[in-house]
DNA sequence: CTGAAAGCGCTAACAT
DNA sequence: ATGTTAGCGCTTTCAG
């Protein structure tokens, strides 16, 4: 088989002896041609196998029919449903996508929004991480327009959607409290992003509001492992190791609110094995609602998070920037955060 | 901020009053430059902002400098992994991602590649169903190589980098018939993929080689829920529905290989429901080795899939696919199954 | 060492 | 209804 080159408009032009111009609009379903010289268009770029060429197209229509997608890391599975749901959105409306992985390296992600302005990508969606705007500064001021997703990036006048974090550590803390927790404490990883950020924030608030002294060691961080690529988002381990000294001191009747259902994963292990019950000595709260959270023993109780809709909705609004084109006046940029359900299950004591 | 055109080659020419050719060779690093030339097209780059317009270059160069990935589901943690692995490699040489889902639709498969062409990427990586394999012959006619990632595709002619899950299969099952085990059920999602083949091979072949026989009712297949976008690749609660028939007839001693750990979740809640000691009464290994496989109780025994090795492999050998470009003689692809190792826990009887 | 000309494959004026 | 011309941004002969 020879690999030959592929049939372009010139070929089925050659072929037909007519002009390229008309050749494209006949297959372009433009109406100034004659329904007979389509048809024999259309034949004969069916016999060549033509298929058209994109990047030819996009050159000079200045549109590249794709969006860029910079993630940090595609196993964590809250970015997995994201991206399924971003491709999904983005075909229905004709764009391609072209996927950037971080690895949460500011180095990476500089190289990769250079590379999307080099694509010419038509917008961009961004996991960003906490090391600069300027990057994506240069992006806007090209006329790409950026999104950012699930993490907000102060210092950047760009369009957000994500998840209301604050909102969903603040009924998780409020369902604790209900069940009659008194000493309770948030575990979450130690990194510099606004979900984070807002969970602590909703954690404090619904503490104070019911007069619960926040302690010094009731804000547990677990230091960030140096991952390597195509590895897990977070090792149940970190919070197994925290947890087994947590056990030591921890007050009967306390709680654990988690920021992912990883570390929940680790904290189970961690109390079992000091003899603590679920929920009955320690209540734990997950986020995520990762598949195995419904089957661990207890079933854990977790957050909810609205994946394929954050998805969904940043492509809406990435589509609704890229329409406004030149006619973006700054700070006019908008915040979407939807909202997360705390799934009940057993790993917290019942209301009363 | 006027939303600004980026700057051309040709912008800076202008500026500098040189021929844009001379700007592109000074930008480019060849010889036939003035060194004080180069510096000062350096500068006015820099100071307009430049930035190559990959579209343009790749459009004469006739090389796309991106690799098409198609993948049925990235919610899939080892198609999450494969994704970085892969997305990673592609980067030390140069080259961007495309990525595709497919969701395990014909019809989006056919679309994918269909537009994969039409961007002429220069290869692709593609983890394929088994719906018909013309659309994959015609992108490697019209030159561009086809690299099957993890699951085969009788009847194309195509390089496979995958696992050897037959020899995964036989291992697992080797370890259960070793610890005592004579009553062994494989559990499978109900899809005519060759991953699912090859393990049922590979257990089969152990209980013949043992003499035991495999029962009518010893492969259970679990039917595939249509699921959404962006939904998790398979739901526990198939196999936790299915476990909980098994557990009524299961006799004591038994066994079961799971397709994926998701099935073990199941399975673990059903038979604990039903007062089954796992692995007193029955022994679980899973397939997958994800992260919470480790922190069940019991923690479960499983194979871990090598995937940032399969998606390393598999870009390397796409990339030597390229090189080949048309000197490719048909016949000689060549198949790489990686070998997957088996993670003994505690969900398996001890070997005496 | 630099410039002029041609062309990658396609579309959009502007003819005819 | 069809053809001609021009050009998207870049690289590559080939001259000078």
């Amino acid at each position: 088989m020879t690999p030959r080159r592929r049939a372009t408009l010139r070929d089925i032009a050659a072929a037909l002896d007519l002009s390229v111009n008309t050749v494209s609009r006949a297959l372009a379903g433009k109406d100034a041609v004659s329904e007979e010289t389509r048809e024999r268009v259309r034949a004969e770029a069916d016999r060549l196998g033509y298929v058209p060429n994109t990047m030819a197209r996009s050159l000079v229509l200045q549109n590249a029919m794709t969006i860029g997608l910079v993630i940090t890391n595609p196993s964590n599975p809250f970015y997995a449903r994201l991206i399924s749901a971003i491709e999904a959105r983005g075909r229905v409306h004709g764009y391609s996508l072209m996927l950037m992985v971080t690895e949460d390296s500011a180095d990476n992600e500089r190289r990769v929004a250079e590379e999307l302005m080099r694509w010419g990508v038509d917008g961009v969606l961004a996991v960003p991480i906490q090391h600069g705007t300027d990057h994506w500064e240069r992006l806007e001021k090209s006329g790409t327009p950026v999104v950012l997703v699930n993490r907000d990036l102060p210092g950047l006048d760009a369009d957000l959607v994500g998840v209301d974090y604050r909102d969903s550590a603040r009924r998780a803390t409020e369902l604790l409290v209900a069940s009659g927790a008194r000493d309770l404490y948030l575990m979450e990883e130690d990194l510099d992003i606004s979900p984070v950020a807002e969970r602590v924030r909703g954690f404090e608030e619904v503490l104070d509001e019911h007069g619960i002294a926040v302690g010094y060691d009731h804000l547990i961080r677990v230091p960030t492992r140096r991952r390597e690529a195509s590895s897990q988002p977070w090792d149940p381990i970190d919070a197994y190791e925290i947890g087994r000294d947590l056990a030591q001191r921890i007050r009967p009747g306390s709680a654990v609110l988690a920021g992912n259902d990883y570390f929940a994963l680790g904290l189970y292990r961690a109390f079992t094995e000091q003899g603590l019950r679920i929920p009955d000595d320690v209540a734990i709260v997950g986020h995520g609602d990762h598949p195995f959270a419904a089957y661990l023993a207890p079933p854990l109780t977790t957050v909810r998070l609205p994946a394929a809709e954050v998805g969904a909705t940043a492509v809406d609004r990435l589509l609704e920037r890229m329409a406004m084109e030149s006619t973006v006046e700054p700070g006019v940029h908008g915040r979407t955060l939807l909202p997360a359900e705390v799934v009940v299950r057993a790993s917290t004591r019942e209301v009363p």
